[in-house]
DNA sequence: ATGAAAGCGCTAACAG
DNA sequence: CTGTTAGCGCTTTCAT
């Protein structure tokens, strides 16, 4: 238990800095220093002497102090879109990812600053340096924040994103999930169970963008190619995740169509909600009539669905840490790369049903 | 179209500093940080002089010595719970509540640094001042939490917290959505509607804790007194969030005892989902055999529910603004308490079915 | 209306 | 191993 009278007593206290422990402890405040930053150069008992007075007296470094003279923060951006409409969408993805940034950042002394990209901002504004962190991290590219991004890794400046590679990006600044792999490995397996009227799902807005799109479109075309498919067997459906009932009627044309899916892959949990409910509603079972599959980026996520979902998981929380690890490694400019691509899973649960035979 | 080649030029340029406006504009670093705040004191033409070379220049004011010279940093830190296994819940609440607090944030010219509390840390040492921010948000209360919200109070550190005033909190540094009142609504709603057996579900557990729970109890008390009903018509049961599948157990419990409820109350959208697979797996029916009602914190959440659910609506963006707005006009100690009551708003769909005659 | 100068609290040469 | 000192880039009296 902690004695919160002591806290009152604080706070009329004088600022402790570290003069006075240079005082207290008869030394100069550059050793005080040394021993504070183990920069060595010091005594075993110089440094206990320091030690115990900075106990004493309740010394707390001034971080912005520390920051000015050595020209660093210790911190890290991270930007999030805030954009209404986007709000629900992917929330999941983004929460879990900055909770995995934290902690990997905690780890090496560093804090997360959240920068906020407007997505209706011409932010010809933005196209200056932070300053209030040392490397910036995206957890997704979109046309608000894209131009930003390129401004920043031509600077120089300490950038990590989330998504696919960038086409100016050689030195790969980025945290990759296999999109394209995890994408041709879903359909490969739809199709092995006998599916043969796939609808892939993906967003798309004018305003956010969506730099996976064309990626996608590859996947399908190398899936209907090399299956010697025709091209009615997989085809890619866009929806508008800024406007409200995009993807309801996009599922509803697709439903009430004369050759119906059998398979239907939902790039979220949101989405593939949405795919269950319109299913449902149109009176056809899953997975009997219709098999879906979705991406989602929570461990659970899928589980408590009826049937359960299948899922392809890709752990936004590692996702995190790793763009935090790979930005500290870039601001740090230590050793190599640390970073490999990030797995996936796929988790069968009852969503998807053989059709073979 | 911005051009990306300018700014490689950028890099090898010097760090240009009030020093190199003051030298081309002939003034000095006193006057320049006059008319940058503002401060009142020179003519319009030394403003405008001043302006122009900034500009010429490319001057960006150094933050870290701002903050080092002013003693303030212009940015609120945010305390958010990273628990693994707490991650999926909640999930949109607190990721609007983010995205609210840096929209009122960034209009007062402030940004949001993440505090991360871990929940099992004994956090002994978490009991000193923040450094880094001029006040602190948390957008709720925790075991993990609680003792450190506590001490930034007795400190006098600016801080607000979400949702149910803190015993020691005389002068309301909080964020109240009206717990007490819309519960109360909801319970006197389905009563009126004739239901007999009501189920109100809430999350707790040890090391999280939710201090919510004990208003609830009043709640139900009171509601049962006041219309003079049995025990039985309105039980509170509690499931533990950080076990997997604690709240599926109590729901098999509820619903396979004798006298099964004809309606239950859900506080998240994500336990409202979990009721609708496990009322759905035991072949009960939605509305007809149990009504279902949930508090939700995104504006559409529920109606991809099948049926669509309803809800107590409380914006969690909303609560985010209103504690950024709270917690800077405590940091800025300008004019009187701003925050009323967040409101909050039923929304009625297709989940619950009058029982009356 | 403007300038000089003293901090803010620390880091990092450099000297010893 | 330790001390001196010059910054870091700005704000803020206090003069003028």
């Amino acid at each position: 238990m902690i004695n919160l009278r002591k806290c009152e007593n604080m706070i009329p206290t004088k600022k402790v800095t570290i003069y006075d422990v240079a005082e207290t402890t008869g030394l100069s405040i550059a050793t005080i220093s040394r021993v504070l930053n183990n920069k060595g150069g010091y005594s075993e008992k110089t440094k206990t002497r320091v030690l115990d007075a900075c106990n004493k007296l309740g010394f707390v470094p001034n971080n912005t102090a520390i920051n000015l003279a050595s020209k660093k923060t210790k911190t890290i951006g991270l930007s999030l879109t805030t954009n209404d409409y986007y709000d629900n969408i992917e929330d999941t993805y983004t929460l879990r990812f900055l909770k995995g940034a934290i902690s990997s950042a905690a780890r090496y002394g560093y804090d997360i600053l959240i920068e906020s990209h407007i997505a209706s901002d011409d932010s010809q504004k933005q196209l200056k340096l932070p300053q209030k962190y040392d490397g910036a991290v995206f957890p997704h590219l979109s046309n608000s924040n894209i131009q930003y991004v390129e401004f920043l890794l031509k600077s120089g400046f300490p950038t990590v994103y989330a998504g696919s590679l960038l086409p100016d990006d050689p030195k790969h600044h980025n945290i990759y999930a296999g999109y394209k792999e995890y994408k041709r490995t879903v359909l490969d397996m739809l199709l092995e169970s006998g599916h043969k009227n796939i609808i892939v799902l993906e967003n798309y807005s004018y305003s956010l963008g969506n730099t996976n799109v064309p990626l996608l479109q590859e996947v399908i075309k190398a899936f209907i190619y090399d299956n010697n498919l025709p091209y009615t067997a997989c085809q890619l459906v866009l929806y508008d995740i800024t406007m409200p009932n995009h993807l309801t009627k996009q599922l509803s044309n697709i439903l009430s169509s004369p050759n119906r899916p059998d398979a239907i892959y939902a790039p979220s949990t949101a989405s593939a909600n949405m795919v269950y409910t319109i299913i449902n509603k149109m009176g056809y079972h899953i997975p009997k009539d219709i098999s879906v599959i979705g991406t989602v980026h929570s461990p659970n996520d899928g589980e408590s669905f009826l049937p359960p979902l299948s899922t392809v998981f890709i752990d936004a929380y590692e996702m995190g840490k790793d763009a935090a690890k790979l930005i500290i490694h870039y601001i740090e400019e230590n050793d190599e790369h640390p970073i490999q691509k990030i797995a996936y899973e796929i988790k069968q649960r009852e969503s998807i049903q053989n059709r073979n035979e």
